[in-house]
RNA sequence: GACCCUAUCGUCUAGAGGCCUAGGACAAUACCCUUUCACGGUAUGAACCCGGGUUCGAAUCCCGGUGGGGUCGCCA
């Protein structure tokens, strides 16, 4: 059997970090077994659903890099295809019509809370030997209701969560077409998931609810039952659900914000998996490791600490050209005149040790683009009329400096310190915050070898 | 409320009855490195939710409690 996953978000919004995570899960369990990742739009909510989102979820899905074989299949398009099915199971007397309107359902669902039971449709309009339904009011369109056997339970090994078993009794006649013939979710899914050859459906557990409905309609059709693997859910920083209102935000934020796709995915798919001690690992790894066993069952807390880590060693390992290329386009976003020279690249290799985000990376670099000036405050701090003195010393010898070379620039920097009797520092930070703006950098002499004589010499006019 | 899921350091997790004096990682703390800040290195502190069983033996299995979460839509 070869194994057909697939990813079905709703175009409603963003792609977010939960949604990222079961993408990845499915795509991952499809390439460990050579299998089919299938990308589906579930988009039958047009009130809710947009092009923009789905464009969204396409673009999140590519950042990742989380390549689809077959789709985006909308199921918009495959209405024919629902409504083909729902005759064949009005036909089959799988399924029935009811009259109900909204509002009787209202009245119902409100008198079954205030009697603290469970809010459910009640069967009235539900087909059973020997029974009379009542006449079909006039005015009114039908619903389609799925008939779930009233006996038994349905039971799945859930891949993630172990055997789990509801009753019928718990389960009641759930629409599957609208009064305006469209058809809804749970339905839709069914017929997908079948008609696709689904073999592994791996989704997030606030679906867990869905499945015993689903099976009984794939039981109804005939169909084989796929392999269910539910992902719980993952919190906010703070240990929050994540919401539109609370922390949730698009992928492309991560992108945004400077980090690397491949550490966001590193980071993803060891949260909520594991494999043994590993923590960073390719995603070629990543795929021959992957499995549903070493999947946790319970929800998991975002830790952008340790993103951050991950980032920052994903940074340290790349190379040193892409990481100029992102700097360069973070840098012209923010209005700074950035170019990609040879001399920059050098000052990537320099700072990529230190940065957690592209974003810190490219802050770092923003004084080797175009001079920065430290603020009043730290210039008051630093610049006393002694470290003045020094720097007015050391310009005058580092215009001396013929090879300007991180060695020979070092020297005139000792040479400084011993003539004005101070411990190095004292000549450092002062010259940190004339050149960069900042008290903190790397080595200076590789700095200064970095930056250039032509550059060194201007900033460190004027004192 | 009903049903379902879930529970190991602050966080992510290892753990399939003896390998557990509970391991790793992030974070924290200390020290080392150092020209500042980082990086890196070394070390330290830090957890099996509670109560009953089963067993020679339980973090691991069972039951109950408690906490957390999800679902109860002509949303997905």
């Amino acid at each position: 059997m070869t194994v057909r996953t697939r990813f079905a978000p709703s175009p409603t919004g963003f792609l977010h970090i939960g949604g990222a995570r079961t993408a990845l899960f499915s795509w991952a369990y499809a390439r460990r077994h050579g299998g089919t990742f299938i990308l589906r739009i579930e988009d039958t909510d047009v009130a809710r659903s947009t092009p923009e989102a789905v464009q969204a979820i396409i673009d999140g899905m590519n950042w990742l890099q989380l390549g689809h074989d077959e789709g985006p299949f909308y199921q918009m398009q495959r209405m024919d295809r629902y409504k083909e099915v729902i005759q064949q199971m009005l036909a089959a007397g799988t399924a029935y019509l009811c009259y109900t309107s909204k509002e009787e359902l209202d009245a119902l669902r409100a008198e079954q809370e205030a009697k603290k039971e469970k809010p459910r449709y009640d069967g009235r309009w539900r087909p059973e030997a020997g029974k009379t339904l009542p006449a079909p009011p006039v005015g009114i369109e039908p619903v389609v209701r799925f008939k779930n056997p009233t006996t038994g339970v349905v039971a799945w090994d859930d891949q993630v969560k172990g055997r789990i078993e509801i009753s019928n009794t718990e389960l009641d006649d759930f629409i599957i077409a609208r009064a305006d013939g469209t058809p809804t979710y749970n339905f839709c899914v069914v017929v997908d998931d079948w008609d696709m050859g689904i073999t592994h459906v791996i989704r997030g557990d606030d679906h867990v609810n869905n499945t015993p409905r689903q099976i009984n309609v794939l039981a109804a059709l005939g169909a084989t039952v796929p392999q269910y693997a539910h992902l719980s859910m993952i919190l906010g920083d703070d240990g929050q659900k994540l919401s539109k209102r609370h922390g949730a935000v698009s992928v492309m934020q991560y992108d945004e914000d400077g980090y690397l796709q491949e550490a966001v995915l590193n980071y993803l798919a060891r949260l909520g998996w594991s494999h043994g001690d590993d923590e960073l690992f390719s995603m070629e790894q990543f795929v021959q490791w992957f499995d549903l066993d070493h999947i946790t069952a319970s929800a998991a807390q975002f830790n952008t600490e340790k993103l951050n880590w991950i980032n920052a060693q994903y940074i340290k390992q790349a190379d040193n050209a892409r990481l100029l290329g992102e700097v360069v386009k973070r840098l012209k976003a923010q209005g700074v005149n950035a170019v990609a020279t040879p001399e920059l690249e050098r000052a990537v290799a320099l700072y990529k040790e230190r940065a957690n985000t592209l974003n810190e990376l490219a802050d770092a670099l923003h004084p080797f683009c175009v001079t920065v000036h430290a603020s009043a405050e730290v210039q008051a701090q630093h610049f006393s009329d002694a470290a003045k003195a020094t720097l007015v010393t050391l310009r005058g010898k580092l215009a001396g400096v013929s090879e300007w070379l991180a060695p020979n620039l070092s020297a005139a920097i000792k040479e400084t310190v011993t003539e004005h009797g101070v411990k190095m520092p004292a000549v450092a930070i002062p010259l940190r915050v004339a050149l960069l703006g900042q008290p903190q950098s790397p080595s200076i002499d590789q700095v200064l070898e970095v930056l250039g004589r032509e550059r060194v010499l201007e900033r460190l006019q004027g004192f």
